[in-house]
Parts: C-alpha cells; structure tokens; sequence
DNA sequence: GAGTGGTCTAGACCACCAA
DNA sequence: TGGTGGTCTAGACCACTCT
C-alpha cells in the first residue's frame, strides 16, 4: 500500500461522512486534532480537506471548522421544458433581474448560433434569476437586432428601455411580432465556475456550474434567439421529458 | 490590495491562459521559475496552481510541467434525446460494455423511483460507455424483477447470463414482452466526481461529472425502468430537442 | 482569550520524464 | 543526469468566530 499520508487521511475522513460518522451540517476534527492523530504536520492534514473541499464534500469555515455540506440527492421533480418557461413559473419567490440589456456587435460564436451575416448587431440581455436572495442561474440572452425593433415595434415593449419592467413572455412577444418560435435545442455540459461566476452565484469551492446553450428556431429552422444558462450545480437541476417512439 | 499571493500569482497565470500567452496544450513556468519570479516559497507557488488545477485549465504533469488544458468550448451538436439512443448509435468508435448484471434487493431509493413494494428485487445493470478506449459515461440501470423476466421468456434474451452479448435495445425488448415505454423523464445536474468515478472515468483534477436521472414510464405513468448516467463533465454533453407551444 | 482555519517559509526527499 | 511536479515538516503569523 503505498498510498500517500493526505489520501488516508482524506479517505478516512470520506468514509466518516458517508457513514454518518460526521452527518450534513457537522464538522469535521480541528486541523490540531487530525495532527495529533495521525501524526503529521499542518499542511498535511490541509492536503486532506482542501480535497474533500475540491470534491464538495465540506466547506472549511474561518474561526468555525470544517463542515459537512448538505449533499442533498437531486431532487427527481417534474417542470418539464423548465429552461423554456419563465423563472417566476419554475419557483416560488423567486426573482428574475435583467442586469443587462444593449446592442452589440455580435462576436463569431454567436454569429455561428444565429446564422446572422458577419458584422450584424444582436440584443444582449443578461439576467440572473434567484431563488431564497441568491443567484441560482445567469442568463445570457442574444436576439437578432431585427428581432428585436419588431418587438418594440408590435408590442410597444422595448426590451432594452423596459428592461427594469416585469418581463413577459419572450416567445409571447415574438410571436405577437410575427415570429413563430418552433423548437428549441439545448445542450447541457458541466465544468468549474471561473472566478466572476463563483462571486455571483456565491459557490463555495468544489461546486461546478450547470452550462445549457439553447438554440430556437422556427419551423423553417431559422434561428430566434440563443442562450447560455449558468446555474449552480448544487442548486440547480433540469428535467426533460422525451417521447418514446413506437 | 488585500489579496493573497497566490490569488495574485494565480490570477496572473489565468489572465496569461486567457490572452493567449500560455496557449492550450503549452506549459506554464515550471515552480522554481515562478518562486524565483515572485520571490516566493515553493508551497505558495503550488497554492496558486493548485487553484488552477481545480478550476479545470492546467493539469501539472510529474517530470513535464504545467500543461494549459484545451477548453473546447461546447460542441453545438446532433443527437437529440441522446440517452434514449443506444450508445453505438450515438457515437463511432464507441463500446458499450456491461461490466455488471444482476438480481439484488432494491434500496430505498429504488423503490421509491420505479414505485416498487419494499423488498422487491430488481436487475441493476451497470454499463461502461466509452469513445476512442475511454470510459466517457457509466451507466446505472435499475429494472424490476419481473419485468426482466418477461422480457427473457418474450425475447430469449437474458439481460444476465447475455450481459457479453451485443445488447438489443431494452424498449425494444419491452415491447415485445408486452410493454408500452412511452416518455422518458431525464434530470440533469452535476457535482465533482468521487474516487471511484475519477479513476473509471480517467478525469483530470477540475473536471466535474454531468448526472441524469431517467426514469421511463408506460402510458398509465407506471415505472418500467430508472436509470443513472454520469458523465465526464469535459467530453459529455447531452441535447434536447423542446417543441414550444403555440 | 481560546480556538478555528488561511497563508507562508525554508528546506528536504521522492517519483517521474526526457535527453 | 538534471529538471519537473508531489509530498512533508516545524514553525510562524494572521483573520476570524465564539463565549
């Protein structure tokens, strides 16, 4: 066995949470303690629990100790289509900010999404939508800027001058615009916040981020709009319901 | 400026991955260039590269270096409804091995998902789905016992003793057993991997795994199936095609 | 004030890879 | 063989929380 002194005591210590030894909300023995224990000098034992702090396991707290985070199962809920719906819809007391709202030059990717010609200008909106005082999910919205004057145009919203206003529906307005928004593909991938993101949905360390790029179109296939959806991963889930053909 | 000086020197570093001076697949400088550099000792150096390290952009390589990771950013791709398709369907190259095949007594869970009695028994299946001899997903599979066995009588296929066989699709077995899969609901959220799933996976540090929960139904909304994927977070993604409403 | 975790040092030895 | 990162020590000082 020639495992390192960390990954014992690390493997210990997991072991210790998932058997109940040290329950969601506890805390783990001090770093003086688990020295003295095994042996070892400060750093080592720290080696162990930034580990578990990395696998989201506990969260290190100044002045308190290390706590057990509460690893709630994911919740196996309905809200079908969620990412298609409006935030108030998907959650109670929830808040749904729009944070950003201006006409841009769109970058490639975007262009890429959109089928828009090289240099076309788009509507980026950015929103965070929270549950409980907390960013659950940042929204990032681009909408061809001619997309957009209809809408202004059909349903005298203006989506960058009522951008503090409640917002209705996206696809009601397109399609009051004259738009018959179709399908919309999402792509759902994961991996680690960067920094801006950790600040704003307030992640402690070990916590990926839930990333769905959306697509709609309509029934010709031409693009809408498309989105980037952040979400916290120890918030956040999306459910999906797919036909079964026969 | 409060700020640590590891959070300096890593802030640096990604700034430097950000703008392209340490570009995807290059080095960053070894440790003793950035303590001569920074004048600071090893561990601090190795503060801020861990910090990197778990946010997913390097991989520190014994002997080698400080490897920049190549964050591809998101394929935009096919393969709607993903894990309702067979694997081979949705990838060239890949294997799909099930490493596991038996009859066992279903844990609360379980039988909260699929709706069983307590004490019932259920197949659970485990598969190892992998692209280019890498194990990209792990697929958990739960089914009830007497549905695993209809489908032996009605198809002369034992999902146990065949488990080395080329796998028929199971709804397709279904049906000829007598059952109506007709949705399946899938719930998506991500967390770090643990042990386990790192060393089958083969994840560098800073790669969190994509789960979805699935569970089919008939058309009376019985249970027929549940089942738990995850995925490595760097070389999965999974795709939904929503129709909207109009 | 006592106890917690966070940062940092200076030095050591080890495992690994490339030339 | 020389350079890389990985592990570990013993000790220090700091920021924070609780009582």
């Amino acid at each position: 066995m020639h495992t390192t002194r960390w990954a014992k005591i690390a493997a210990d210590l997991r072991q210790g949470i998932q058997d109940g030894t040290y329950p969601p909300g506890s805390k783990l023995p001090s770093i003086p303690d688990l020295m003295n224990k095994y042996g070892v000098a400060r750093d080592t034992v720290r080696d162990a629990i930034s580990r578990l702090a990395n696998e989201g396991l506990v969260t290190p707290l100044r002045g308190i100790g290390t706590v057990v985070r509460d690893m709630t199962p994911v919740e196996l809920a309905y809200s079908p289509e969620a990412p298609a719906q409006p935030w108030s819809q998907q959650t109670k007391n929830g808040r749904d900010d729009v944070v950003l709202a201006e006409l841009v030059d769109a970058d490639p990717g975007i262009i890429q999404r959109l089928r828009l010609p090289k240099g076309s200008q788009v509507l980026h909106r950015v929103r965070h939508q929270s549950v409980g005082g907390q960013v659950a999910q940042i929204h990032d919205q681009w909408i061809p800027a001619d997309l957009y004057s209809s809408i202004a145009n059909a349903t005298k919203f203006d989506l960058i001058a009522d951008r503090n206003k409640e917002q209705p529906n996206l696809y009601e307005q397109m399609r009051e615009a004259g738009y018959q928004p179709a399908t919309a593909t999402e792509t759902l991938t994961c991996r680690m916040p960067d920094p801006d993101e950790t600040t704003t949905l307030e992640l402690p360390p070990g916590v990926p981020v839930l990333v769905t790029h959306r697509i709609t179109t309509d029934r010709d296939g031409t693009p809408l709009e498309t989105s980037t959806f952040v979400g916290a991963g120890d918030r956040m889930s999306q459910t999906f319901r797919v036909p079964l053909e026969s």
